[in-house]
DNA sequence: ACACTTTTTTAGAGGACTTTATAAAGCCCG
DNA sequence: CGGGCTTTATAAAGTCCTCTAAAAAAGTGT
């Protein structure tokens, strides 16, 4: 009969004001009291804290006015690093993120190839275990590594149910897997949801209430933040952008997302005109296709613009709908579609969300591209550990408590 | 620059626990304790608490199970009163509902005639006045007043900015003077959100994380509930469901829910059949034609329940991308329209949504009608005030704090 | 009446805040 | 240049909420 446990007292005051320290840069006690609404003796108590747990470092004084100079402190860059997996269709990709979320170390590499589970996840771990090295990162200074898959994905039981196109991975325990080979937290969710996260860690959502990242690989996803906490609604399985109704065809049957505006319906309207893309000389997996029409595009064909653009053009109608939904003030868009496309998306969707955004009198919502465009996920994996280790936040109650019975 | 207040030790259990006493009726401390994760000595301390204070008493003992039989507890129905007050396009309804979310007693009123905005308020306030004695209230009893609207509404300032047709309301502080008039603390919000809290407070929402109420008057509206919390996004104008693009016109254009699916919609699209408009006799208010038409549709009509099929399959598509987006678990339908025509609604709705929802494979959604149809807005305005009096949440953060810069 | 089980309460301790008071570190003015 | 003033940081004491451990209460069965 006993469920979840309610975090009444929070304690998190200490993960809240790393994060601000993180993300105000070089601040002082005073200042952190005042963001926060503790008090200064709260805040000197807390920022001992992580002083002691080697966190943070004073930095220099503040500049007087009219008493004691304010002591400013900042994160201690590189005193915690975090490990970002992302799982790919096609390739795996493997960031080291310091405690600023930056990353210092990076790659990417074709998926493995080994059949069994236990194989796969031996070869991710040594890897890993190389990457570091290679660095000089002491594993003892490792927090965590952080997985992430297109959905949909178990959140609960830390295992890829998703695309097809990614079956050597399901019902694969991989969360477990992982931190029994390493020792480390593992924690394991979707790419888009990661992504958010990544742009938090990063200061691209600085100022948002509810900010939403809008992650575009082949297909297309989207996480939500609010107040800089995931939001997760019932299964983990939010925001699925890709699902959303944006129009109608000739008879009546409704569209989606994923039929209109990923890179995959892009191709697919290409390949509508076979002139087109006879030449253009469109060739290869569709996501080569997408970035050969992107680059078309650059370079000023009309047909690759037109396609783009109406691309751009539905999915901000889905974005629309999203933003007038969670009632969003912020937006980004992240992943290796908008790596490759990204300014012509940004600029439609800008102008389209915040024409027809319903709440648009009261305030507007900013759209700009993630500062992680291509490794937004890897790098938002690593940042979930971080965040998960060193700053855990839930949202009022506990992640799997169900109020009523 | 001191901005919002963190709630870190949130206090919240006592809210907490009146909640769950309240929904799992008569229940033990040792059930209550098991229920929230706190200790039996700490439950013992809370349920004290709130014996102390009156809202909840003692009820007989369970049959025991070989030890010391378990005392039974529940909410003091008539310990204490909330008003909800909805403001509608025509009419105004007050209700009186006691601890448990029951209505005590009702009335629908029109508009207040006057012009000067103190007048309207004295009327209310007087009318007010004059329900409680009539039903014997004592209004030390009255923990405060809800008000609701049709969005949108400026919930931070407590005004009406909304529907054109209620421009009487528009720049009143209707909050502020209302709360001035009486001494009673006064919440406002949109007339959807608070629905949604009504069928939570009316165990509608059992077992849900995700919840959300589609609230449907002559526009359609919805309100969304995470662990029994409302959603509130960056502005409280979340989950706009009447603004989400469902179709495409024959020449692209975007149709959104209200250009299809709600009263309005349906009636309009009943004057492009004059012929039938003549049969059927529709006259009257736009709700007094969709009233006819539901009739209508009821004796068996086929016109007029072909233009409620279709609005439900319009309204449907909306509510599948809510569903998506929010990762709904639970959906209830409340409102005017619904409490006309809610079953054809419901049938299309449930099976729609369930088909078509993306996380299925996950769970499904409860698609039902809510215990509150036409009031469910002034009965969610009074367990508005209810829950931010005596059970106060907060969703990780303080509302009006912003956590970066 | 007495042992046994289960529920509830009491007592004491600890954590996270707050408030109040004190110390430290710089400016400013005579 | 030294004392008063202002601002920042720490210390001490108290509150609130929770936990653990142990006692008390209220039934059942022998």
């Amino acid at each position: 009969m006993a469920r979840g446990r309610v975090s009444l007292s929070t304690g998190t005051s200490k993960g809240l004001v790393l994060d601000l320290i993180r993300t105000l840069g070089p601040v002082s006690r005073t200042d952190l009291a005042a963001e926060t609404g503790l008090t200064a003796a709260t805040m000197s108590n807390v920022v001992r804290q992580l002083l002691d747990e080697g966190l943070i470092h004073e930095a220099g004084l503040g500049r007087p006015n009219g008493g004691r100079p304010v002591v400013l402190l900042e994160v201690d860059t590189s005193a915690r690093y975090a490990v970002g997996l992302q799982l790919g269709a096609e390739s795996i990709t493997y960031v080291v993120v310091n405690l600023r979320g930056a990353v210092v170390g990076r790659l990417r590499a074709p998926g493995v190839g080994a059949s069994e589970p236990t194989e796969m996840i031996a070869a991710l771990v040594a890897q890993i275990r190389h990457i570091l090295l290679g660095l000089g990162i002491d594993e003892q200074l490792v927090v965590g590594i952080g997985v992430v898959a297109p959905g949909p994905v178990d959140v609960a039981r830390g295992m890829v149910i998703g695309p097809t196109h990614m079956d050597a991975w399901h019902n694969v325990p991989l969360r477990d897997l992982i931190a029994e080979a390493t020792g480390l937290p593992v924690v394991f969710d979707n790419d888009a949801t990661a992504a958010a996260l990544g742009d938090f860690w990063g200061g691209a959502t600085e100022g948002a209430r509810a900010h939403a990242t809008v992650y575009m690989g082949l297909g297309v996803g989207a996480g939500v933040l609010i107040d800089g906490t995931v939001f997760r609604g019932a299964s983990s399985n939010s925001a699925e952008l890709g699902h959303i109704v944006i129009a109608t065809d000739a008879s009546g049957r409704r569209l989606i997302a994923e039929d209109l505006a990923d890179p995959t319906a892009v191709v697919r309207a290409a390949h509508e005109h076979p002139d087109e893309v006879g030449r253009l000389g469109l060739a290869g997996d569709e996501f080569a296709q997408f970035t050969a029409l992107a680059k078309a595009s650059t370079r000023g064909d009309e047909f690759a613009t037109g396609l783009l653009e109406e691309s751009a053009r539905h999915l901000a109608t889905a974005v629309t709908s999203l933003a007038n939904l969670f009632d969003l003030d912020s937006i980004t868009l992240a992943g290796p579609a908008f790596a490759i496309a990204g300014s012509i998306y940004l600029k439609v969707i800008d102008s389209q969300v915040n024409a027809d955004f319903f709440a648009r009198s009261q305030h507007g919502i900013r759209v700009k591209l993630s500062p992680q465009m291509q490794d937004a996920a890897a790098v938002g994996a690593a940042t979930l550990v971080l965040q998960s280790e060193l700053a855990p936040r839930t949202m009022g109650l506990a992640p799997h408590h169900s109020l009523v019975q």
